[in-house]
DNA sequence: AGCGAATTTGATATTCATTATCAATACGAG
DNA sequence: CTCGTATTGATAATGAATATCAAATTCGCT
């Protein structure tokens, strides 16, 4: 596991220690492929490791984001998910306002256009989020 | 002013009633050009009524939502912003990780390409949000 | 113009996600 | 193995947003 690894790495290279929370935790979320509330992923942690705490976790995805490793999202309900970084990949979403389903799409085109907006407005680019809201195939009615 | 009336029309169809707090708040919110926190917006009403409540604000603020006249924006810190919706015109963010500044920008193509992603996906599209993270040319050094 | 039902206001309490605190524990360099 | 330091986890604290509720305001109606 390579982004393991990588997690590894930055706490090593941080003065961080690893210990079996930071773990399992990284190990768990970086082999998944979706979002996962902090409660949502405190739940499966607690699977393999039953006495862990929410402030771990909290702070666990923290070192991930410094790490390059997760990313924050805000969709439309109050809470904050994170998901996995892919190396090389970058997906934006789509969510439905009635069901709160959450599709994930790749366009390299627009992609390349955001590019070029920053370029003009002399930015130094180092991410972005990109979300559509409406109403999915089910829900359109 | 064509907003306000919207507004104004909003609350009658809707049964409600037409306040000074309302009124004072919209008409100041709709005649701006930049986003608000809840504070700023609640400092700036405090000018003309003084008496005016931070409850007041908030939900004086999510009517103007449900009436399609403002958009919420959320960014780097955790403050909701919110800014008035100008007919017509759609625009993204483009937020400095640094200084906090954020700029304004407008691109057909993405808005275009945004709408074909939305169709192939089989989604009915009612708007969107687009932020890009980086450095602006003073802070990227 | 004024009445009265119904809505709105604003002060305050409450909720809920996230962060801070801190004593006890675990890590890992030497 | 030892010891200094980082980490954990239970809990308290923070802060934005929402709910509560008595008092005030609005507006259709006479």
């Amino acid at each position: 596991m390579n982004k393991e690894k990588n997690f590894q790495g930055y706490l090593h290279d941080k003065g961080l220690k690893s210990t079996r929370q930071r773990d399992d935790i990284a190990s768990f979320f970086l082999q998944q492929d979706k979002h996962f509330t902090v409660e949502e992923l405190y739940n499966e942690i607690k699977k393999s490791y039953p006495q862990i705490g929410y402030a771990t976790v909290y702070r666990t995805l923290k070192l991930l984001m410094e790490a390059g490793l997760a990313t924050e999202c805000q969709f439309v309900d109050g809470l904050t998910r994170f998901e996995p970084v892919h190396e090389g990949e970058h997906h934006d979403h789509l969510v439905c306002l009635k069901c709160g389903k959450i599709i994930e799409f790749e366009n390299d085109k627009i992609e390349q256009l955001q590019i070029e907006v920053a370029r003009e407005l002399d930015f130094e680019l180092t991410n972005h989020k990109c979300v559509l809201y409406g109403y999915c195939n089910k829900c359109k009615e």
